[in-house]
DNA sequence: TCATATACCGAAAAAATTTTCGGTACTTGA
DNA sequence: TCAAGTACCGAAAATTTTTTCGGTATATGA
């Protein structure tokens, strides 16, 4: 296989593995561009989230289907056509993904402050 | 200085800039620990979190730090000794880190099976 | 005909993170 | 005297993650 995680997900801790399946780099911001239940064919999420490379973007839709979160559809036509949709375990991790956003949004002034802006 | 982040957390979306502060290996496991408030030494919290190497949790809790997530207090005695105090900043955080456990523990059993019981 | 789009994958390079190891300096207890 | 503990840091190695680039195959529209 082209791209594998040594360990898929880590089952010491409660805490550690809900972190392993959304802690790289673009896997909760799928999580929240998926969360209407609209299925989004990979071309779509790469258009919504433009900074990560179409690569990545297939590398880790991969492991969250191989982690039960997103389901693919494969459409046998031509020109090739697929489809990710959340799952109900996907949608359980929305309320810790909503509470992220809300934290990212009402604290973003202290480290815009810190850091300063960027772009 | 011995390790830096190239950019220190993610501005662009409230999202990432909430996972940035926490998606590092043991942040979460750190924060968790700190979350009763009292201050805790380097020592105790590797002999709290002994998978970490003392390297790492002196890396990440430097970065914590800096983010404002934790303070640190040096005590001028020999030996040395320091602690690390969860901030207001720092407790924000709890209510995912609470979400994040409990996920965890609720869906465990799907992550067991699937990849099975390890060490 | 030819560029573009679709989805995907391999391979290598680059970048980021973590581990390992050693060293500083001083204390306490065996 | 000597091992162990304290906190910390530098440097290099190892590992993991992401980027970059090119290639598969076919269809559509200019």
């Amino acid at each position: 296989m082209a791209y594998e995680k040594k360990i898929p997900v880590d089952l010491d801790c409660p805490l550690r593995l809900t972190m392993s399946l959304i802690e790289s780099k673009w896997k909760s911001c799928i999580l929240d561009e998926l969360r209407s239940g609209e299925p989004l064919r990979p071309s779509e999420i790469h258009k919504r989230l433009p900074e990560a490379t179409p690569r990545v973007l297939d590398i880790q839709l991969k492991e969250m289907v191989e982690d039960g979160l997103v389901a693919k559809t494969i459409y046998p036509e031509l020109p090739p056509r697929s489809e990710y949709k959340i799952t109900d375990l996907g949608m359980s991790l929305i309320p810790i993904i909503d509470q992220m956003l809300s934290w990212g949004r009402e604290h973003f002034d202290i480290f815009e402050r810190k850091y300063g802006k960027r772009k």
